[in-house]
DNA sequence: GGGACGGTTCGGCGACCGCCGAAATGTCGC
DNA sequence: GCGACATTTCGGCGGTCGCCGAACCGTCCC
């Protein structure tokens, strides 16, 4: 099902966690509106993913976390792509990916590296044997961040999960706690949105709210 | 490249650690020695196998335990075969496999996952946030195991990580632990393979060993 | 109502790719 | 050297599947 180099190109774009409509995946893999359809068809069959009808347009979306995380590390694993984006617009576009992103519902790239680091170097992450938040760290939830992580223990989804950067190449955090920290980045407007794609840009504010938080040198994520 | 069905097999049929030659590999799968050996070339040069020369035998392995955990993510994904194995030779295997099995270079099935919940209960893994070994239960793999977690700390692979359970389909433990918990048990001959397959199965004294470490009742296991 | 537009169904074309049999190569054991 | 055996190369067959154009169905907006 994944094997497929349209129906990868779906969901690698669909990892940014939005809902898609059936032309803008078509548009994009550079494939014609009925192509797309059989594909999506396919991908909602299969379970990878979910359709939401409203009106004319028909919203794809990837059907949950765990299948994110799937897709994302298979495109960890795919080699380095062999040609570099050509052409100043597609450059621009990819040092946009490169520096910060959202990963489905985490923070990626540069950015989403170095707020990993950061807070493992502030004994919020423990590192040293798996991949887990540690007392302070909980406490940091909820006093920094307002998280309530009690309700955490609940459910299938893991609070913790290391998530290979495909573009880094290290690991960055996602799970619930990944979730929780890129929501709360974008609700703050620390981190906002490029345009309608999966690159962010860090705010003025929230490069001083994460130098305050985390002690984070900002400067190279601008 | 994971798609096809016949390379599929000979994945899974990888994920337990060891070395294959084409011959049986074509046999497992039922496919024809030419088949077989051109579908073993393209594993190992997109880098997922490798190979070692041994007189007129190749023997096939994956590559490293990064390429093992994404098949496992892969098997844990796809949903649960449509037909039950039929006769009785297959449906035994298939419940000795359910018992208990190596998964790469960890312990799987239902013994994987009740030594995985042993550990938790005893606190020597925490769950409540992550997957991570506990201060207690880096001591009890020192003293109880005689493993040295200390040089776990360099490295690229995780000491602890979560592998989800395509029978169970609940987690058991892998990552550099649960390697390291496997072949103890297998050292200790507390637990040995059946034939030549991935099976594994409780001794006595392995039965014995888990009660008193562990505090694990064996009953459901054997 | 009528045009615009998103999405869908159908039919058919073409390419890719997995498969095998036959024959070749290389290694082992005698 | 010679037969047995593991593996490989080659050539060719066949099915699957992705793709598109054309025509069709709904919904939205004027």
């Amino acid at each position: 099902m994944l094997a497929d180099p349209t129906r990868a190109t779906f969901c690698v774009a669909l990892l940014d966690g939005r809902a898609w409509t059936a032309n803008e995946l078509a548009t994009l893999a550079g494939v014609s509106a009925p192509t797309a359809t059989g594909h999506l068809h396919r991908l909602v069959d299969s379970g990878l993913c979910t359709e939401r009808r409203q009106g004319r347009h028909r919203y794809v979306q990837l059907a949950d976390p765990e299948t994110a995380a799937l897709i994302e590390s298979l495109a960890g694993h795919s080699q380095a792509p062999a040609v570099a984006p050509s052409g100043l617009r597609a450059s621009t576009a990819s040092a946009a990916l490169a520096r910060g992103r959202t990963c489905y519902d985490h923070l990626a790239g540069r950015l989403g590296v170095a707020v990993t680091d950061a807070m493992t170097d502030r004994g919020i992450l423990d590192r040293t044997a798996g991949f887990a938040l540690s007392d302070k760290g909980r406490d940091w939830m909820t006093t920094a961040l307002g998280v309530d992580t009690a309700a955490w223990s609940r459910g299938r989804r893991p609070a913790v999960r290391e998530c290979l950067d495909w573009t880094e190449r290290r690991s960055h955090l996602a799970g619930l706690a990944g979730a929780a920290v890129c929501a709360r980045f974008l609700e703050s407007d620390w981190v906002r949105r490029i345009g309608s794609t999966r690159a962010v840009r860090l705010t003025d504010t929230g490069a001083e709210a994460l130098g305050e938080l985390l002690a984070l040198d900002t400067a190279t994520l601008r």
